[in-house]
DNA sequence: TTAATCCTGACTATCCTGATAAGTTATTGT
DNA sequence: ACAATAACTTATCAGGATAGTCAGGATTAA
């Protein structure tokens, strides 16, 4: 599972686009699916997930829509990237784990990426989705001053 | 493409092998694809990419093989991914890369996904075969001692 | 009750990975 | 020269994942 899937992106741009919007008022994912470009009906799956995961919450039936389940600066980016990989991305190849038998250097090819897969979770854990929002704030306002730049 | 494949896997257990051996004595393919449990043919598939990417070097014929190009502490992991990867892993999926229009939003995350990946890059980079070796000979030394831990 | 909205599952196309298979080319020993 | 050896190349394939579509069911407000 790619690091930087179409998946996580979509999801990524929805939510920032949900921290967004005043609070209290749900959004409905036809609306993030056309503001975000993203398929309908695939959104419609990524939102799920994050339902599960407890990052967004839904209300059903006439003005429902979604929101977030907590407030951006508690979302990380760790979060959703286990929301879908089940916290498994970044390790070894299924096919290669049997062998685990291991000799020394198997073994120390896993410590290796042990360390990797660890720095990767730090960084991912440590980026909120206010973190994020923050830099697209900075980004808007600097295009509002200089547009051409 | 997964951060750690089969193939990132046997490739670095082959150069690991390889770093092994005395120099100037060319190992043939098939010794080590028995004692790394390479499948055979796919591992010659594996070595022509180390080839060209100047990461071994060959001698055809009889009494052929492989050995390292360059000294494995010249020899860093990020060079095997390279080799692997055309230097584009971790990088945002295709499929995406077109709405490149972008709006600020987009422009923030792939900013993010440009830092997580520096930093993955920066890791592999600073990591060589030598590194790996010097921790593989730890853990025997460390087996010899105490080898039921 | 009806319209809006979330929600679910099944389905498809396409690509990638891991692997096999078969044949070609170069080098060396006799 | 020629046979043995080993590197090299190309084609092919199965399985799984990704990205996406589609049809319909469940829930709620008006």
């Amino acid at each position: 599972m790619p690091l930087f899937s179409a998946k996580l992106e979509y999801a990524l741009r929805s939510l920032l686009y949900l921290a967004q919007q005043p609070p209290g008022v749900p959004i409905q994912s036809r609306d993030i699916a056309e503001a975000e470009y993203i398929p309908g009906p695939y959104l419609d799956q990524i939102l799920a997930v994050l339902k599960r995961a407890g990052i967004v919450r839904s209300i059903r039936g006439v003005g429902g829509g979604y929101e977030l389940a907590k407030p951006s600066a508690q979302i990380t980016v760790g979060d959703i990237v286990r929301a879908f990989s089940g916290n498994r991305s970044f390790e070894p190849s299924e096919a290669l784990v049997r062998d685990a038998a291991e000799t020394t250097t198997i073994h120390c090819i896993r410590e290796f990426q042990r360390r990797a897969s660890d720095a990767i979770w730090r960084l991912l854990d440590s980026t909120t989705i206010q973190h994020l929002l923050e830099q697209k704030r900075l980004l808007d306002q600097a295009q509002s001053i200089a547009p051409y730049l």
